[in-house]
DNA sequence: GGTTTATAACTACAGATGTAATCGTTCGAA
DNA sequence: TTCGAACGATTACATCTGTAGTTATAAACC
């Protein structure tokens, strides 16, 4: 995952990783409602993405089936570890601390993640 | 802020929000170690920042003084919120819940972290 | 068997981005 | 008073990104 995603290349991986393998115009079709991208749109960022190395192409007679090469988990790992390096000098803490400051939890919210924390104390 | 900063544009706000005003060129020395663009380079993107609405000039003399017209706080919370859209249906429990799996939390962390969740509470 | 249709491959093109170089002007030093 | 240094303004240019259009080909239908 070397090669940057792009955002509307972010947009096709999402459809592929909810239910790959897929043709262009199926993902073109599940992407249809949110984007209205033309097919051939869909086909250049599936395209890209191929050369990107994160997506892997397999002949389904005179077509492509695509399907992801790079788990989701991987790249919003990788994402958010951008995004706390960035902005908050590569430490967790302050961005939870942001977070807990700016969003509207639920009560339920911080019982979850409580119960989250405390899973995690030796 | 409607228009979106980029990486390299980030660079030159991050330094404005330690210690503006500044001019084009103290700029460019602050990120000469991190960065190690030309100075022009630094005013290209100084004056793609002044254009986008998120740098204001200040006369002095014959040079501009650059200042950030947005707090540092509404870009982290922005940038933020972006990564919980895209990546955590914009809920931000289980952002947490990955930073929590995913990062190595120390006991303080995870101690201060609590302290945190607690004063939210009721 | 000729014609439409689906598909991949190739091309297009404007705007954003990273990274400067050059031009024109003014201020200060010699 | 002239010359160079410092600045802002303008221009450059390759790559990436968003968003397709066009072309070539094979398959399917009539």
């Amino acid at each position: 995952m070397a090669e940057r995603i792009s955002d509307a290349e972010h947009a096709v991986m999402e459809v592929l990783w909810r239910r790959a393998p897929l043709t262009a115009t199926e993902a073109s079709d599940a992407l249809a409602p949110d984007r209205g991208w033309s097919l051939q749109t869909v086909k250049t960022l599936l395209s890209r993405l191929v050369t990107k190395g994160v997506v892997a192409t397999e002949a389904d007679g005179r077509r492509y089936l695509y399907r992801p090469l790079v788990e989701r988990e991987d790249y919003v790992a990788h994402e958010s570890q951008r995004l706390v390096d960035r902005l908050f000098g590569g430490r967790v803490t302050p961005l939870v601390a942001h977070l807990a400051e700016t969003q509207q939890l639920s009560d339920s919210d911080i019982a979850e993640i409580e119960a989250l924390l405390k899973a995690l104390k030796p």
